[in-house]
DNA sequence: TTGCGATCCATTTTT
DNA sequence: TGGATCGCAA
């Protein structure tokens, strides 16, 4: 095995032959590294590779750090059957294959979507939750799902999510009144799930995590079918992740890696007490540090030290460059989101013309998927090829969904969200008729006679029960399934879709006949697929997605680098976002973390951009700067515009106020700089005599 | 009741 | 931008 390239405090953690240990590992330390270090070293000195199971939060990564291990024993079957998942697929897979402890293998997993449509049901048919707790079914949801991440009852998550942790008497009395809405809506749910057999993602880790915790006999088996766990990204895990890893630690060793700076998943109930009281939780453990970047350049490191080190919070990390030396990160300032986005691709246009630099060593870094799209537009324009990370699956688009609600039927006709959707697909079929034959429906007891009663309803198009029936036997054929379904519904969704279904629709099923394939039950199929909506190389724009510039969401970003990094609308109320400053301090260090984690993808060239859409919104520092590079009299101007101002909103927070002006060099772009001087125009007016003709 | 068109609306992050 | 909701005609 190939050890050399290991520093002495990898090496020492790789090597550990301790029980427990914890790797505090800051951005671009080597930590994937570490990690498929270990693995490999495991295996080397004897450990088969189906007693290691490496956890992470995407499925891109843990199937990267597989195949790597994988690459270092071509021959070795012991490598081969390592496995590599994310947490959920990880705890599927384990009520798959252990039937017997775990009775709901016959479940259909549902998404987000699926869940949210539950929940709106549920809202709808009991109007008074939403008026009287002035809450929609999404935040509901979202409650609901943070709750049990984090083990928390009712009262704790609406105090915490809701009402800003506090704990006065108003905040009491407010949980006390909305509170029996939520009891009722959240059991009104669960009791649907256990009709229905569907199993949410909460469902899927809590089924595995409470069982094991709470049945011994249970625990041991599953348990001991592991040696070692390695798991990546630790500071992201929520308590219910910890309930679960918790199990293993008797009979297992945990080896884990993680950086509580990078921790950006709070918001879906990660808790970075998971990585602070590791030592406390875990007898027999030790943590290690690694500290040596080997990612960027000092400059790039120095901005982001900066920025965690005015957070309140203490991380206690200097990140230091083995690489020495390079170019100063650049704040880039435009007047709006189309001229950044045009600089932007203008930028790397440039790049790849005048210095040859590749497409893909380009990274686009957006808050959000909708921000992405700008930078996209300006992109397409520009005819450079591109790939989007952190979109939504294949899974949840549109007509994916309407020929898989065939599918789910044949495999849970109990499954009234798939039942829901897919009557509705056929023509004279609404919401009102769709339940009332759903009522009818589900009273039955296996596909033949819903088919019958179907058949009896004289409804307008056949295609409804014929699709059915075609594919009813197909059970454990999932790809001739969606093509046979996909044949006689064609029709339908050619009208459903218009033109959009024969160029963006339609091909769009090969690749899920193809992803079928490997599948041997739609159940499996689903619930695969459901976890793990994988087509984002599918959205590549150009020819080979090797040669393109990667946009995407700095949640999605992490383990992603690249020589030249933009990061897109650095600008005031955007990091941290006005939400989250009114959500408090803990949802503002939170976002001091995303920008922390965006910074330090770049290697060799950062670029942050921003927008400017009031003068005020620059520190006082800056304005001078402005003023030294605009002239004579729009400098006045912009002083003054500085002035009525800051008297108010004193308490608006921005995490480059302070900036040193070292740590970067600010620039304005030229058309910007002119539109922002002239904005307020305090001149003499052009008035009538100043234009027409000379009448003399 | 369905299904279409029009209007409005709000925009964080994801397994 | 497009997604969700509303109102109206068939």
């Amino acid at each position: 095995m190939n050890i050399e390239n290991l520093n002495p405090s990898q090496r020492k953690a790789v090597e550990y032959n301790g029980k427990h240990l914890l790797v505090l590992a800051g951005a671009g330390t080597g930590k994937t590294h570490t990690i498929i270090s270990r693995a490999a070293y495991l295996i080397a000195n004897g450990v088969q590779g189906k007693r290691i199971q490496i956890l992470s939060f995407t499925r891109k990564s843990a199937s990267e750090i597989v195949e790597r291990v994988n690459s270092m024993f071509r021959e070795s079957k012991d490598a081969k059957q390592l496995n590599g998942s994310t947490f959920h697929a990880w705890c599927m897979n384990i009520i798959k294959t252990n039937p017997k402890v775990f009775k709901v293998s016959d479940y259909t997993v549902i998404d987000r979507d699926d869940q949210l449509g539950v929940f709106k049901l549920i809202c709808g048919r009991n109007p008074k939750v939403i008026d009287e707790t002035r809450l929609n079914a999404k935040t509901l949801l979202d409650l609901y799902s943070f709750a049990r991440n984090t083990r928390k009852n009712i009262t704790e998550t609406v105090r915490f999510k809701c009402l800003n942790n506090s704990k006065d008497g108003k905040a009491d009395k407010e949980i006390e009144k909305i509170k029996p809405y939520l009891v009722s809506v959240f059991s009104t749910y669960e009791s649907k799930k256990r009709e229905r057999k569907y199993l949410d993602y909460d469902d899927i880790l809590n089924v595995v995590a409470i069982g094991l915790k709470n049945n011994k006999e249970a625990r041991d088996y599953i348990t001991s079918q592991y040696d070692h766990i390695l798991v990546d990204e630790m500071q992201d895990t929520n308590p219910l992740q910890w309930e679960l890893l918790s199990s293993f630690q008797e009979k297992c060793c945990l080896f884990c890696v993680g950086d509580d700076a990078q921790s950006i998943y709070a918001f879906r109930g990660a808790d970075f007490t998971n990585v602070h009281k590791f030592n406390e939780r875990v007898p027999d453990s030790e943590i290690y540090r690694l500290e040596d970047n080997y990612r960027s350049t000092q400059e790039i490191l120095d901005l982001s030290n900066w920025l965690l080190k005015q957070s309140p919070l203490c991380y206690n990390k200097k990140l230091n460059a083995t690489r020495g030396s390079g170019e100063l990160p650049v704040i880039m300032n435009f007047e709006n989101e189309w001229r950044e986005a045009d600089w932007v691709a203008c930028d790397i246009l440039d790049n790849f013309t005048k210095d040859g630099l590749e497409y893909n060593n380009h990274l686009v870094l957006v808050r959000s998927v909708y921000a992405g799209r700008s930078i996209e537009r300006s992109l397409l324009e520009k005819k450079i090829p591109y790939v989007v990370f952190g979109g939504v699956g294949l899974m949840a688009s549109a007509h994916i969904r309407d020929v898989a609600s065939a599918l789910r039927i044949i495999a849970n006709i109990y499954d009234e969200i798939a039942w829901m959707r897919y009557l509705q697909l056929w023509e004279k079929i609404g919401d009102v008729t769709a339940s009332n034959l759903i009522t009818e429906l589900l009273e039955l007891s296996d596909i033949d006679e819903c088919l019958v009663l179907l058949k009896k309803k004289n409804l307008k198009d056949q295609g409804l029960v014929d699709t059915l029936s075609a594919i009813k036997g197909l059970n454990n054929k999932p790809s001739d399934a969606i093509r046979i379904a996909l044949a006689i519904m064609e029709s339908r969704l050619a009208i459903n879709y218009k033109g959009e279904w024969e160029k963006k629709r339609k091909p769009d099923f090969q690749v899920l006949m193809q992803l079928a394939e490997k599948h041997g039950s739609i159940s499996e199929f689903i619930a695969e697929y459901v976890l793990d909506p994988q087509l984002n190389e599918a959205s590549a724009f150009g020819s080979d997605s090797k040669e393109a510039v990667t946009i995407s969401t700095i949640h999605s970003a992490k383990g992603l680098e690249a020589k030249v990094c933009y990061v897109i609308n650095v600008s005031v109320g955007a990091y941290p976002s006005t939400r989250s400053i009114d959500e408090g301090e803990d949802a503002v260090e939170e976002e001091r973390r995303v920008l922390y984690v965006a910074l330090t993808r770049a290697k060799d060239e950062l670029y942050v951009t921003r927008i400017i859409t009031k003068i005020q919104d620059y520190s006082q520092s800056r304005i001078q700067q402005i003023n030294s590079e605009c002239e004579g009299v729009y400098s006045s101007q912009i002083i003054e515009q500085q002035d009525d101002t800051d008297s108010e909103k004193k308490s608006t927070v921005y995490f480059l106020d302070e900036l040193p002006s070292e740590l970067v060099i600010d620039k304005i772009s030229e058309q910007t700089r002119f539109e922002i001087s002239t904005k307020t125009y305090t001149g003499k007016p052009i008035a009538e005599n100043d234009f027409g003709m000379d009448l003399s």
